[in-house]
DNA sequence: GAAGCGAGCAACCGATGGTTGCGCGTGCCG
DNA sequence: CGGCACGCGCAACCATCGGTTGCTCGCTTC
């Protein structure tokens, strides 16, 4: 039952400016500190430190071009996280439905 | 495709400590800031602070008893934590499997 | 009643997420 | 070709948060 999950992507993920992030470039496909910021309620300086602690953690990947510089997700990396994240959510599931049989095994017996 | 995810819920589960304590009080059936902080890296304070944002979002609640006062998990509370987690998890899970599909199919039609 | 333990409160520190302001390079267009 | 505009990075600054230390208060126990 590890809680053994890879902390700095857990991090970059539990932001939730950072989730937006990830849902705009899966959804757009890519874009750049400005453009993304223009759909968030953060100045692009904001979503340009967001972008290097995606980057720095390999959940995105940049590529300059001319003066811009657009991002886009690295999916592989991503499921990578996904799976942890469900795989907390999983254990933790399992954990509440053997104490709540413990409860109900308690409940049992109280009343016999 | 909501993003919508109660953030006080998420943010609060998001803390890897807060986590650990989840842990420890449905592995202990219960605690108090003194026993659940020997069990961590962290003082007692820092885990008062901790159980006090798990108690506003609900997550856990306190029964003094004495001059003790003893935390236990609402099971039910964190049900819906999970849940969310875990919908956050499929979501992204999907979109994932979309993209990927897209990308096969524009893969397929630049082969033929 | 005194000692000890658990809890709460307050002050302080470092990291982090946010902002504004600025300067630099690139690209576009008279 | 020269200038303007745009995108970006850097720096300073501020608020919040997680963590610590140090103290006081109150219950419990001898």
């Amino acid at each position: 039952m590890s809680l053994t999950v890879d902390d700095e992507l857990w991090s970059a993920v539990g932001d939730p400016i950072r989730r937006q992030l990830l849902d705009l470039l899966l959804a757009g496909g890519g874009g750049t500190a400005t453009t993304l910021s223009q759909r968030l309620p953060v100045t692009r300086q904001a979503v340009a430190k967001h972008l290097g602690v995606l980057d720095r953690v390999g959940l995105v990947r940049a590529t300059p071009s001319g003066r811009e510089r657009r991002y886009q997700v690295d999916e592989a990396q991503l499921a990578r996280a996904v799976a942890q994240l469900s795989s907390v959510g999983a254990s933790w599931d399992a954990r509440l439905r053997r104490i709540k049989q413990i409860a109900e095994a308690i409940e049992r017996a109280r009343e016999s």
